[in-house]
DNA sequence: CAATAGCGCTACAGTTTATGTAGCGATCCG
DNA sequence: CGGATCGCTACATAAACTGTAGCGCTATTG
């Protein structure tokens, strides 16, 4: 059994139900980041997205779940796992973490 | 011992050291968000930050650790952890997601 | 001087979470 | 029927995190 991650429900080290401390407690479970980003632009099917993150399939299947919960990723029967509307929204958010990530290597590199 | 978490080193999940992979398994770590979050708009004492998210020193000190060699927080001995100029840019990106947990919160409420 | 308080941080046993491998049940296709 | 693919589960092992105590250091106070 999985403990939902919902706004509303009090977050890990929150007592407040405040939406963006269920959202930063459900994007700082590992992979959750990783398949959000893996999702960005086609489904994938169980497995492809087991080996494209390298991840054991109890937690892929746990973290699909908490993300259906959630609401920001669905299963396609014909096509696989792909983000909602809302995830799209949320991956939006995301994107220019891809850019920002160059910079940060260049500073941090050696 | 810490393993560091920098652009360049594969990330968990990853042969390639891509930016995005080293970053997305550094955010994804538990807390990393979170004691992000905390320092948004001041310096915090190590157990000021300790206390705002509930966590064990442990682990406090673990993912400081973490976000001071990648250069997003550093500690001064005045006033406390804080973000670096790097990591100030780095929450300018997760700015918006704070009035997205909003409406999200609204679209996935019971 | 000794006592106290605050600082960052560490030790360590116990619990929770993730891994790695195997494989189940359902469905489709020949 | 046999084989392939699908999402997903079981379960023993390993890694990550928790909770509590407390260390070593510096500065302050009596």
């Amino acid at each position: 059994m999985v403990k939902a991650v919902l706004p509303g429900r009090p977050a890990r080290g929150s007592k407040s139900g405040r939406p963006i401390m269920a959202l930063l407690d459900l994007l700082g479970r590992r992979w959750t980041l990783r398949i959000v980003w893996e999702l960005r632009d086609r489904p994938l099917r169980f497995r492809e997205l087991q080996d494209a993150i390298a991840a054991s399939p109890t937690i892929v299947n746990a973290r699909l779940a908490e993300l259906r919960t959630a609401k920001l990723v669905e299963l396609d029967d014909e096509t696989g796992y792909r983000l909602t509307s809302l995830g799209r929204e949320l991956l939006r958010l995301f994107l220019p973490l891809h850019v920002w990530s160059e910079k940060w290597a260049k500073a941090v590199a050696p």
